[in-house]
DNA sequence: TCTGGGGTCCTAGGACCC
DNA sequence: TCTGGGGTCCTAGGACCC
């Protein structure tokens, strides 16, 4: 017996972040709304009971839009705009403040009004899923002369029962793989249902850009418009040696089996994080001498969170590691791994301000941001990679501030920046400072 | 009026070990 | 003395996604 064809499912939730916050404000239902920014335009309580709500138009800083309602959408505006350019296309919108927890209430309710009827369920984050309907009791069945009534049914349930436990639409696509049905979900939004087979591929999949492809972003539409390549049929019609000579192997291959809609890809309903992290990008560029102590604190603060994080999820981490976006929007990474895991602020706080030492800080920064990869359980036993990290660590070894401040950036070692290294690096518990024994010895 | 914050995965080179 | 590969780890950067 043959094994039965794949039904897989993918749901959307729309407009997820604005459609929450209009369940807590309906009366801004058939408004342009906005989300983004930072802290400051919480809408504010009249003693009338009314609120006042931001204005998009009054906006100064440095925020993008998260989600806009569709109202806003038709006024040109869109997730990732600077709010600045969404303030000069629509000032009267309404601007609103992310709210995460509320997201992620909203999101576990969706979640779990899925998982009542289709219990295989891979996450992709807050406002979408990937669901299994393969094995789902009448899935395969046809209804009348449509053999895919079953399904077709079984996606209306589940829309049905999103919309019963949290109030929100969802659009959902099913086809026999993720990367269609990603494409499907999106075709008939908001609150759409869209069931296509293989059959569907050169009508309703061929005529799109090829951006549509969850996996082909910005750049590398950008090569395959200036090969002449726009649409995915057109993408389906190029050679897949042609391809990887342009794309590579790995990714070139991979264009040519998307274009003819082929994912072998089982869902993955369980996994582990990588890395936890926090940055931050600055109201205003900060330099490293001038701003030197308000530079500490923040970067203090980052890794204190970090540590947070790292025990409320119940995780330690051996790499740490830095991020550093310049005024130019270059962005610089540096990691050092420890021969220990660990998930302590201050240990965290003393292996990035090695990282720290080993970047240009001479330019004015936008962004600083603190990591910690290399995850495992902190309830786990002591595991084989300590073993493995008997090796010494060349950057945990000391050595002449020359060597580790020219090694990338080939940057003559400033007075100045000594100094500041100083300030970033305050000496560890115990006295000790970049030296081995400090660290390894706690 | 420039471009958030949280992630994952891939590539590639060098070190190091066998 | 010269010549090897294979495998793993570490690091940096970049593409991409939500």
């Amino acid at each position: 017996m043959s094994p039965p064809r794949r039904l897989i499912a993918h749901l959307d939730m729309d407009a997820f972040y604005a459609s929450c916050e209009l369940l807590r404000y309906p009366e801004l239902r058939g408004r342009p709304v906005v989300i983004g920014g930072g802290r400051r335009h919480q809408p504010e309580a009249l003693p009338d009971g009314s609120r006042r709500y931001a204005r998009l138009g009054d906006y100064v800083g440095r925020g993008v839009i998260t989600t806009a309602t569709y109202e806003a959408r038709a006024l040109g505006i869109h997730s990732a705009m600077g709010l600045m350019k969404a303030a000069a296309r629509a000032p009267d919108a309404v601007l609103l403040p992310t709210d995460f927890d509320l997201y992620r209430r909203c999101s576990r309710a969706f979640k779990a009004a899925v998982a009542e009827l289709a219990p295989v369920i891979e996450d992709r984050g807050i406002d979408e899923i990937y669901i299994d309907l393969t094995q789902v009791p009448g899935a395969q069945d046809p209804v009348g002369h449509d053999p895919l009534g079953g399904v077709r049914a079984l996606a209306r349930e589940i829309k049905n029962n999103v919309q019963r436990a949290t109030g929100l639409s969802c659009s959902i696509g099913v086809t026999p793989n993720k990367l269609l049905s990603k494409i499907a979900s999106e075709l008939d939004k908001p609150d759409g249902l869209t069931v296509l087979t293989m059959d569907d591929l050169p009508t309703r999949i061929w005529p799109l850009p090829v951006r549509r492809v969850n996996g082909i972003g910005p750049k590398a539409s950008a090569k395959l418009a200036a090969l002449g390549v726009n649409t995915i049929g057109e993408l389906s019609r190029c050679e897949p040696l042609w391809l990887i000579e342009r794309f590579g192997r790995s990714y070139g291959a991979w264009l040519h089996a998307a274009a003819w809609g082929r994912d072998e890809r089982p869902l993955v309903t369980e996994s582990e994080p990588v890395s936890i992290s926090r940055e931050t990008t600055f109201e205003h560029d900060l330099h490293a001498v001038r701003d030197k102590a308000r530079l500490s604190t923040l970067f203090t603060e980052l890794c204190v969170r970090v540590a947070e994080d790292l025990h409320r999820k119940g995780y330690t981490g051996r790499t740490v590691g830095i991020k550093l976006r310049y005024e130019d929007f270059k962005t610089v990474t540096r990691d050092l791994t420890l021969p220990q895991p660990t998930a302590d602020a201050a240990e965290i706080r003393h292996a990035a301000g090695l990282c720290l030492k080993r970047v240009d800080l001479r330019r004015r920064l936008r962004l600083l941001g603190v990591r910690v990869a290399n995850l495992q359980r902190a309830d786990a036993p002591l595991a084989p990679s300590v073993k493995r990290s008997a090796r010494p660590n060349r950057a945990l070894v000391p050595q002449p501030a020359n060597v580790l401040t020219t090694g990338q950036g080939g940057l003559p070692p400033m007075a100045a920046e000594r100094d500041l290294f100083e300030e970033f690096d305050p000496p560890a518990p115990g006295g000790a400072r970049g030296s081995v024994g400090g660290l390894a010895g706690r």
